[in-house]
Formats: structure tokens, C-alpha cells, sequence
DNA sequence: GCAACACTAGACCAATCGGTCTAATCATGT
DNA sequence: ACATGATTAGACCGATTGGTCTAGTGTTGC
């Protein structure tokens, strides 16, 4: 708990984005929740909300990154890593309350007009994926495999948060690995 | 064109909150977009807001439901059928201008303080996978392999929903076909 | 003609929004 | 001790929010 007064308020706004979205919160609901004055946040942030978005979005991803790499980490296969991620971010859904959605899509999709944040969305969505798939590259995948595990990855995991957030269940999440990879041969 | 305000309003409301969610939309905005006042709004949504928004997902829900339809009713195949879905879908997006979400989900997730919006997603969710099921089923898969390829049909595309509004690409959505369809069998 | 009702019209309200600004306080180097 | 810059503190602002209320306008049956 001893972080300084711009992560304080950068956590807390991802964590209320998270649940309600850019515009569903406000900045003096966040300000209330990290218990520091209006000052400090135009301080930290002089573009004020949008400049506090983008740096929970980065937070968020930093974070989502780091769970994929320790997720894959120690797996001796593409599959059984698979596996932990979707167990570890089932984990995490709960802990934040079952409230959540993607954290970098929930905060990064607030309407047209604001094409940056959308970007800002699309580029991190390339990044897990990349990351994903180098993973599964370097546990024995072809590339061309590795590539395509990935994206199926990362939009069964979108779906099913979604889906996870909607029934308010993390097993939800845990279940997309049965989902993903009951391949049977199609006949 | 000939609708009525009742509809007119909840169409605009819909159109709108896809774009940038509840909270991001105001009563104002959807009014002028309808040229409607707000006397009319109360007439036909007493309780505001929330009324306009559960029957904007309302009919979001009726529609999205009469194109699973519409794309299995003569699909030889519940592969063909899904992928006359996927491409039903790519053209509904690109026609409402890349920009919006999940029709219901967009709507519906307005944060925890709201509960019954939660639910009726889930309603919706639920309602669309299983009807999913049903096609699949009447198409010759089994009861087992239906409720399963409904899900990953249901999991799949709301991912794949998020990502094309990411790239703004609705190519994305035709894609996935290839994504759900790809097993190749797992050695 | 007229009563009854459905609907439109928009002025108005308190509350909240994101944002600005000045003053006070804290920390640091000299 | 003192100056300096970083940070905190919160009063304040105009604009907008969702919502209420009253007056007016159709529309229908009698």
C-alpha cells in the first residue's frame, strides 16, 4: 500500500472502470476512493480523466502481460498453460468481485469520438496476442499454429469474460479450456 | 420510418448506447436524435433511463435473435449456418459504422449497483445459446455436441465482436469461422 | 359540441459532471 | 535558515446530467 498518489489514483480508476466504464464513473468518485483532492489528480494528470484512462489502461495491460508470461512460464506445454491462464484470470475475476470486464476494453471503449483510445485498445489486444502465441511457438507449435491458438485464445478468453461477468460465475472462465480444446475431429 | 415515439425512441437509445454504453449516452442526446421531447420519453418510459434502456436491449435482443434464425433456417449444414451468422453479423456491424458493441451486453453492463440489468443479460445470453443448440441439434449434431459447439459458437463470436471493434474490422467476425472450424486434431 | 384520454412540448430543478485556480504544505538542496 | 519546486487541498465554475411538472395539442367516442 505504499505506492505514491499517481498509481494510488491510477489503480483505483482502473478498478472503477472496470466495473462501470469511462463514463460511468466519475472523478470525484474517484478522488473519494483514493482519498486525495482534485489537485493532485490534474497535478499528475494535466489532461485530467482521458490522461488518468490511458494510464489505468496501461496499468491493466502491464498487468494482464505479466499474468500471461507467469501463466506460461513453467508450462511444459501449450495447452497446460493455457490452462493456468484462464485459472489464474478466473482467480483474479473473482477477487475484483465478479463485477469486471476486460480490463483494457472496459476502460478504452467509450464511443467514436474517441478513436485514440480505441487504438490504444487494439494495439494492447495485438500485444497479449503476440505474447500468446510466442508462447506457444516456443512450447513446440508450428507457427502458422502458434498464430492462429493464439487469436482463437484471446477471443474465446474476451467472449468468455464477457460471458463470466454476465452469469457473475468464474468458473465460467475456468471451462473455456474444455472449450478450446475438446477438438474433435470434425467428420 | 413510420414508427411510432414508443419505438422511435427505444431505436435511437439503442443505436446509441451501442456506441458508447449507458452512462455515456444522455436523455438529452437520445432526445434530440429522435426530435422528440422529453415529455414524450416520460409518457412512454415512466421510470426514464432504465426503462428506455431495457427496451432498447429489448429489441436489440429480438433482432439479434431473428438473425441466428434467419441464418440457420436454410443452412444445410451447422457449419454453413454459422458461418451465414458470422457473415450476417460482419455486414450489421459494418452498416452501423464499426463502432458498436455486443447490442446487449453494450446495454446491459452499466455496473454492480445494477443487478437486474446483469440478469437480463444473462437471459439473453442464455436465450441466444440455446437456440443456437436447437439449429445445431435439429441439423444433426448431438444433444452433447450442441450445447457445446452453441457456447463456443456464443463465446466465440462476442470475442470476436470485441476485437473487430477494437480494429474496426468486420472482417474480423467473417474470420471466424476458420477459428471455430480449424480443429484439426490435437496429437 | 364536448368530455376523456393519449401524447407532445419544453421550462425548470437539484445534483453532478469535468475542469480551473489559488493558497497552503511538504520535501529537498544549499 | 531559507529558497525552490513538487504536491496537496479544496473552493469554485459553467455545462450537463436525469428527472419533474404544467400547459398545450391532438384524437377518439358519444
Amino acid at each position: 500500500m505504499e505506492q505514491n498518489s499517481r498509481d494510488k489514483l491510477a489503480w483505483t480508476a482502473a478498478r472503477l472502470f472496470q466495473e462501470r466504464g469511462f463514463h460511468g464513473v466519475g472523478l470525484n468518485e474517484i478522488l473519494a476512493a483514493s482519498k486525495l483532492p482534485k489537485g493532485s489528480l490534474y497535478h499528475h494528470f494535466p489532461n485530467g480523466k482521458s490522461d488518468l484512462a490511458l494510464e489505468a489502461a496501461a496499468l491493466a495491460h502491464r498487468e494482464m502481460s505479466r499474468i500471461i508470461d507467469d501463466a506460461f512460464e513453467h508450462a511444459e506445454s501449450y495447452r497446460s498453460g493455457a490452462t493456468t491462464l484462464f485459472y489464474k484470470l478466473a482467480k483474479l475475476f473473482e477477487l475484483m468481485g465478479k463485477h469486471t470486464g476486460c480490463p483494457i476494453s472496459v476502460i478504452l471503449f467509450s464511443g467514436p469520438e474517441n478513436d485514440m483510445f480505441r487504438e490504444r485498445c487494439a494495439e494492447y489486444f495485438a500485444s497479449w496476442t503476440q505474447q500468446i502465441a510466442s508462447h506457444a511457438e516456443r512450447l513446440g507449435e508450428s507457427s502458422n499454429d502458434a498464430q492462429l491458438l493464439a487469436k482463437k485464445m484471446f477471443v474465446t478468453l474476451q467472449g468468455g469474460w464477457t460471458l463470466a461477468r454476465a452469469t457473475q460465475d468464474g468458473d465460467v472462465l475456468r471451462d473455456l479450456t474444455k472449450l478450446l480444446f475438446n477438438d474433435k475431429c470434425e467428420h
